[in-house]
DNA sequence: GACTATATCACGGTTTTCCGTGAGTTAATT
DNA sequence: AATTAACTCACGGAAAACCGTGATATAGTC
């Protein structure tokens, strides 16, 4: 008999992840054998089980999806993971594939994808849903920022991607105790970033790291 | 023969929509009649049928559920209400309620309280999930939230010139004792209004006034 | 193998922000 | 005349941000 593919769900609305169980039990092929509504809980549940396929959201409290993925790249676990993004999500495709992401769909399309994608990466092919597709073409058609202050790209680029982490929380209004126990780190590097962030960027507080981010749409 | 319940599931989200449409399935008093992605769709769709309740999700494109809501409470319809929401609407929900919604369930919670609300919403009784409940009932422990996150122009109209002219500092990363230097104030005056933006534009810091500026362009 | 960049953490100290609470003055409105 | 809104200031305490400096580990590059 041929051994199925085990698939953890992971989302924040449980509602959603019932709908996708149910959709996936329709399939012989495929057993759910976990699901998790954080991404503490992803990174916990795969301490001591194991999967083929984690199906996991881009948007979650404690531990977002991409900060999973990262720790998965980094620990070379083996499973494939396909992200789930909501509609404006396009922009990060690429961003995650490299950070080894092997599937890209959207809520937005039919629950049928999602079968279709767990097969296809399963099989070692990335998957990405029509309508990621059709948003990475609009982007590499020209994504088109609206101008206002000259943006500074010699600094974004001197940003490294834990500092830029730590500036979309800092834009998001987090303390330094809430970013790192969000990023899982310690109250002393978060602040070293932020002290790094201060330098690089010429600014002189918290106000002046969001309006760099505002004008450079790291946002 | 008894008469279905006949339900319409609005969400901007495919999957979920899926989801939902499969479990409201298996109960044999309820027939799901029709869907949308969008507001307008719903609008559009209630023109030429009817239903006897309608799964509104918040959150979503052209026209989201709150406009929609606004629309048929104008219209004095008559068919029963029920918003599907996000994590972090619970403030929304007493708002809601006075535009004639008649549930409220949160997409965290587990989708068996779907047929609950339908069943006692469709009995006219109002339903709401527990954890809707439970930020009702913080909210109503004196946490005073004016309003959710978009352009707030009843926020911006409250703030007095004072009070504007801080926060245009603030956006300039002056510290307190800056602005008091040079709006000609004793530090302790500054601090009022920095507290009072605080608190009247329900930010957690320079950051959170930093933001609202920019989304309100008072800069 | 040395060098560099990145990521991670620590510690002690200063400054600033944030919070609550209260209170006096003026100008406008009822 | 009474109320209200805006403006002004004060004080004490807690929390967070900011600063400097240094250390270890790792991965990649020259």
């Amino acid at each position: 008999m041929k051994r199925k593919i085990k698939v953890h769900v992971a989302d924040d609305h449980m509602i959603l992840i019932e709908g996708i169980i149910a959709m996936l039990n329709t399939d012989k092929d495929i057993e759910v054998v976990g699901h998790s509504l954080t991404g503490k809980e992803v990174i916990e549940w795969f301490k001591t089980n194991e999967a083929d396929i984690l199906v996991l959201d881009i948007n979650m409290p404690e531990l977002d999806g991409i900060e999973v993925l990262k720790k998965f790249n980094k620990k070379k676990k083996h499973q494939k993971i396909i992200m789930l993004s909501s509609y404006d999500d396009a922009k990060l495709v690429k961003e995650l594939t490299t950070y080894g992401a092997d599937g890209f769909i959207s809520k937005t399309s039919a629950g049928e994808h999602i079968l279709k994608a767990i097969k296809s990466v399963h099989n070692g092919d990335p998957y990405f849903s029509d309508d990621i597709k059709e948003g990475l073409f609009n982007l590499s058609l020209g994504y088109h920022v609206t101008e206002g202050s000259r943006p500074d790209s010699k600094a974004v680029d001197s940003l490294t991607e834990r500092e830029v982490e730590v500036l979309k929380l800092v834009v998001k209004e987090y303390s330094t105790q809430e970013m790192a126990d969000t990023l899982l780190l310690s109250v002393n590097t978060v602040e070293t970033y932020r002290k790094n962030l201060l330098k690089k960027l010429n600014v002189k507080n918290a106000v002046g790291l969001a309006m760099f981010a505002v004008k450079n749409k790291i946002i």
